[in-house]
DNA sequence: TGTACATCAGTGAACGCGCGTTCACTGATGTAC
DNA sequence: TGTACATCAGTGAACGCGCGTTCACTGATGTAC
């Protein structure tokens, strides 16, 4: 039984994700705490009224793009820790995966590295609880792999948190060097790979040192 | 020959320190793309046009808290590193010199977390070259280890821009739980240590993966 | 030490402008019968 | 299928307010002689 949308409602979702859009491209130059109600709606092209039909604040509007920017990692994330092979291919696919992530959708990364510690409480709390949840997923992945035996909760967890960290550092990184010369990204990529080796090899070896 | 400053200049030094330690505690709310120069004014408790005596703009008063807040950090990078002991008490030295920097200067370390992927470009490449600086001193600290025979220059670098990376992390989830139940502040303490351990155990076997 | 002039940190009035929010509205879409 | 009424996304005028910047100024401090 499929449902298709009223008129009215698809045309106010259409409505809504053009403030998206036209949101996260303001915010590629200006943190939230900035961003001007007004200005949101002028790059939509709407009445400066038409904001509240959606959202209640620009606050608001950016903890729904918290949702759409991390929501879209998840598949991303799970890929990444699941992935079979050998411990040096699994390192390459990640740092692919994470540079083709960032590639895709830079205006996403960007607002989630600004927005992380940034000047609005709501979104910051709406990134540091899903990040907890990527965590978590991650930890759950690691628990599967068999070289996780012998290994507690806690360390789990703290080896997850290490990872996402690593990961959004790494993406950050990539940013940056996103219009740079292919030198540059080369770079990023061998100390990104890098990183992820050496936490590999202390994983490898936490257990010797209990 | 101690040279003391004139009447007037020291009077200027004194406005221009207010200017910064309002700034400061303004952003502990805020980001600086949204911080207003009147704002600034007012609790200062000058007239707005005084502002333009000291900074050409708000963001260049933000160019000046990051050498201000990232100036104080040099010693204790050097501290950290160079620290004695075996690998055990130096991890253990290292996230309580961080703790207790966190506590001494929270809006400092607030600030350079909100604005390292802030919306102001010269205040992100302040904080990033002085970071880079930071890494270039850890790498320097690491090379005169004795641990560190063997390793390439390109390999210590990407391990100080580790521990640089680790640091800040660290220091932003003791900012956090700056508020929170001595339980909470322990957690994160245990987390980071364990994630030092982790990437030392990853350096002592470093060699060995060749 | 005293005088005459230069410097310059901070003032206060004025400006034009864009902001967030309110309100009553319009007209297309949805619903009940 | 047609009619009568309800809903509600988007409008447009209006508001009071604080913003950044300009300008000519003041009066304490600095300097040359």
């Amino acid at each position: 039984m499929s449902h298709t949308l009223g008129i009215r409602q698809a045309q106010k979702q259409k409505t809504r994700q053009a403030f998206l859009d036209a949101a996260l491209a303001l915010l590629e130059e200006q943190s939230l705490s900035s961003l001007g109600l007004r200005e949101v709606t002028r790059a939509v092209g709407v009445a400066p009224t038409a904001f509240y039909r959606h959202f209640r604040s620009t606050a608001d509007l950016g903890v729904a793009l918290v949702d759409e920017a991390l929501g879209s990692l998840h598949p991303m994330v799970r890929t990444t820790v699941s992935t079979t092979g050998d411990s040096e291919e699994r390192i390459a696919r990640a740092v692919e995966l994470i540079d083709q992530h960032v590639t895709a959708f830079p205006a996403h990364v960007r607002f989630i590295a600004r927005e992380r510690h940034g000047g609005v409480q709501p979104v910051r709390e709406a990134i540091r609880d899903q990040l907890a949840r990527f965590a978590a997923e991650v930890k759950t992945e690691l628990a599967n792999d068999p070289e996780a035996a012998g290994w507690s909760d806690d360390d789990l967890l703290m080896l997850a948190h290490l990872y996402v960290d690593q990961m959004l550092i790494t993406a950050s990184l990539f940013l940056e060097a996103l219009e740079a010369p292919r030198a540059e990204r080369e770079r990023v990529r061998q100390r990104a790979a890098r990183q992820l080796r050496l936490i590999s090899i202390g994983r490898d070896h936490w257990l010797d040192a209990e």
